[in-house]
DNA sequence: AACCGAAGCAACCGCCCACGA
DNA sequence: ATCGTGGGCGGTTGCTTCGGT
């Protein structure tokens, strides 16, 4: 269960529409006094309203720097486009990076420790990266507010795409269509005596191309856990943004990034992220149409570009957000090639990088981890909440 | 002009999480 | 560890406007 409401729903606080009087007391109070505690607003400003009802009101139409009016074409490019890149609410993922301060409270529970054939040390963290879509999407387009473009989305720009045949979620050719054209085949092959297989390896293809964009995201994270500078503190949160703009290859506008209030900023010894180079990009031609039906997973993971390119098969499917498969696989991937050889220095041991050392993954020697193994059933329960 | 359904939009609801006291 | 608060989201509600008949 959730907080309990803000308010007392017996109490005969007004609902409704807000008149221009209700308005002049809020905006007159805030001018004078400053918001201070919502609860403790409407008292003081004489308003027999809800404390997040004078909040809302105030963030989403009050305010003086609020922007009115139709959003432009330039500002709806921008949304579609931002929409694309930022995923739903939540991403799981697992790594493997150097030591890092747990207590961190963006870095959850130690699963696992191994011992690197080099002496390093990686320690196996589950990072939980909470996105919030709509207010980073705002933080982009001065003026407008987190509600205000998520009712124009609803409104406008998700029966836009569809009309245009793509599908607002996966900002892919609309995947039901394909689904409805696959039918046949779905049809012909359980006809025939077929186990299931092949139509349960299409839905997870579905699934993960949704999340395709997502996972381009996690790759730009994963290579700044996995190569945090020596000595340094551990990082109190990243910055999704700049880590968007890195992992899509383009110019970050520092100041932009300084300014947002809602993001939380990487520290300063990060900058080195910001001029990653452009990440493979997942080739159009391998996820604009499903195959007609996928016979492995990891037939999957090459065809659609995954392979190799920083994330394992165990990351790519695992993802809260797109729905945890509760399938039993085993992580056996190629060895990504994710940091640079001098990255692999881990500040947290005492162990010097030998130069000589030829550069190696941090998921070598871990081709062979089982996951159903080294973790128990009730671990997976609890991180996949 | 009147009616009616669709569309648009502000506002709300319920739940959740982060954070600080 | 717990609690209060602010802030976030997806989804929904209900009023207003628009356009067709």
């Amino acid at each position: 269960m959730g907080r309990s409401p803000c308010c007392d729903q017996d109490a005969g606080v007004k609902k409704g529409p807000w008149t221009p009087e209700e308005d002049k007391l809020l905006v007159d109070y805030i001018k004078d006094n400053g918001h201070g505690s919502w609860r403790r607003l409407p008292k003081l400003a004489g308003l027999n309203r809800c404390g997040k009802s004078c909040r809302l009101r105030w963030t989403n139409y009050l305010r003086p720097d609020i922007k009115r009016g139709r959003f432009t074409d330039d500002e709806e490019k921008l949304i579609i486009h931002l929409h694309s890149i930022l995923g739903n609410k939540y991403v799981l993922c697992l790594v493997a990076c150097p030591q890092l301060d747990r207590s961190t409270s963006y870095i959850y529970t130690h699963t696992h420790t191994h011992t690197h054939t080099h002496t390093h040390t990686y320690i196996f963290t589950y990072i939980h990266i909470c996105i919030y879509r709509w207010s980073s999407i705002a933080t982009k387009l001065p003026g407008r507010t987190d509600n205000e473009i998520k009712n124009y989305w609803n409104t406008h720009l998700r029966k836009k795409l569809l009309g245009m045949g793509i599908d607002p979620v996966t900002h892919r050719p609309r995947t039901d269509l394909n689904l409805l054209a696959g039918i046949p085949n779905l049809l012909a092959a359980a006809a025939s005596s077929q186990t299931t297989t092949a139509s349960c390896w299409d839905i997870n293809a579905l699934r993960l191309q949704a999340d395709a964009a997502k996972y381009q995201l996690l790759h730009g994270l994963l290579r700044a856990l996995a190569a945090p500078p020596a000595a340094a503190a551990a990082p109190t949160g990243v910055d999704l943004m700049a880590l968007l703009a890195a992992t899509n290859g383009g110019g970050v506008d520092h100041q932009l990034l300084q300014g947002q209030g809602t993001t939380r900023l990487l520290p300063s010894q990060y900058d080195g992220l910001l001029n990653l180079p452009a990440l493979t990009t997942v080739p159009s031609s391998a996820t604009a149409t499903l195959p007609p039906a996928m016979s492995s997973f990891s037939g999957l993971l090459s065809s659609s570009g995954f392979a190799g390119d920083g994330l394992s098969s165990t990351e790519l499917g695992h993802s809260a957000s797109g729905g945890a498969s509760g399938s039993s696989m085993t992580a056996a991937m190629a060895a990504p090639p994710l940091v640079a050889a001098d990255d692999q220095c881990n500040a947290g041991t005492s162990t010097p990088c030998d130069d000589t050392t030829p550069a190696s993954s941090p998921f070598e020697g871990l081709e062979n981890l089982n996951l159903d193994d080294d973790f128990n059933s009730d671990t997976w329960k609890d991180l996949l909440e």
